[in-house]
DNA sequence: GGGTGGCGTTAAGACGGCGTCAAGATCCGC
DNA sequence: GCGGATCTTGACGCCGTCTTAACGCCACCC
């Protein structure tokens, strides 16, 4: 099912929301704050966010930007505000839309249906696989050559990161804001042993890593196949 | 270059909007009416259209079914119309955003932005390359003739810098600030090692540098091609 | 022609990041 | 309340990177 999280403090708007959205068969998850947003959705990611700029707690493009470091999920921003540069600023950030209150419901929802349809192409293959090992991302199983691989939560949910864009390098901030959410920026130890635990299970070799390289300083990376 | 097909009725706003995006850097079409639309994105296929709804041969909406067919550049719906039907039918006949007049320009840029940010995956991601390396910006990779190159955080940041924008001069205290921080503006000799080093490994002839240029006593510039 | 300042090159040492292992803390199901 | 799995935390050795210094070269100026 789509996954949308609404970002309001709005009480009334966030509960006629969560009722016309749900009714239309999305999965919906409200919050009330910024801070509450970026946890939400590095805990469960959403396939669309509708979040308002007047937030209590941090600005609505800053949720913007925060969501946009790692997440691909279209944005539907709302604000009362209709002045120009209010909505420059926001769509600069990273949203997609910028709708101005109040609004019609049922432009919302063709907005939503709008957004859904241009990013639906990103959500797509749900199997990847290497000489030494294949992820079923749907299913949620690893098999190497030898059998079938039992990943704990955390060892998965890092993969997945790292699997999402193939040969991408994704940044240590990126990977402990995701796996452990924001206020983990800075715990880079948690990668090393994590990751060292993720070698030993899919590696053929541990100790030299063909597939889930090391960045030094940087980051990590998911190298699909050997270069040379 | 970007290509935008813009569609409308009147001459006025279509001057202004030819003007606007040219001076943009866009690569603009200009059309009168929907049939002379359809055949000239057949004949060039734009990567984004500005459609007017009132047009004086067929509906605006017959347009975007009519390039939905077969196109999936992103199309953005002008009107005067805020009937919220009419943007629904829009929406939910293949635009990606509908916008009603009168806007302000600002606006409309930043939505042509973001529509086309959000499109991008299909055009490609940002690469800058030369005869000599590639730099992967996205993915934070360099390749050369000999093969992929490993380059170290500092490296990299010093090597981004340069590459934004390619043939501009960038002097020694920008660089420092920007990699080093604002503390360290003074530390030239950083500069000359760093930059040494990122020769070594991209620059064909490390000691006869072609695309990383020293300016004396002011900075340094990245040149994409050999000035003859 | 000698002096000077900026630049490139090289190498050595200090520093910090990384991988590894293992023990303590925590969570969850039974 | 108990046991097992999982996550967190600390310690240690290794290796790569950054810093720093010394030296030679060149252009420019006096």
């Amino acid at each position: 099912m789509t996954r949308v999280l609404v970002v309001d403090d709005d009480p009334q708007l966030l509960r006629a929301l969560r009722i016309t959205l749900s009714a239309r068969g999305y999965d919906v998850t409200t919050v009330a704050d910024g801070t509450t947003a970026l946890a939400a959705a590095s805990r469960t990611p959403p396939d669309l966010v509708i979040v308002d700029l007047g937030l209590p707690d941090i600005d609505g493009v800053a949720v913007v930007e925060g969501l946009r470091g790692w997440c691909t999920a279209p944005i539907i921003v709302l604000s009362a505000r209709h002045a120009e540069p209010a909505k420059v600023d926001a769509l600069d950030a990273g949203a997609d839309d910028y709708v101005t209150k109040p609004f019609g419901m049922d432009e919302l929802l063709a907005r939503v249906r709008a957004a859904l349809r241009r990013a639906a192409p990103a959500t797509g293959h749900a199997i990847v696989s290497t000489d030494a090992f294949t992820v079923d991302l749907a299913n949620k199983r690893v098999t190497t050559p030898t059998g079938e691989v039992r990943l704990t939560p955390t060892e998965w949910h890092l993969l997945e990161v790292l699997i999402h864009e193939p040969g991408k390098l994704v940044t240590q901030r990126q990977l402990l804001q995701q796996v452990w959410g924001p206020a983990y920026e800075t715990e880079t130890t948690y990668l090393r042993v994590h990751l060292a635990n993720l070698r030993r299970k899919l590696e053929p070799d541990p100790a030299r890593p063909r597939y889930l390289i090391t960045e030094p300083g940087i980051g990590y990376r998911f190298t699909p196949e050997q270069p040379v």
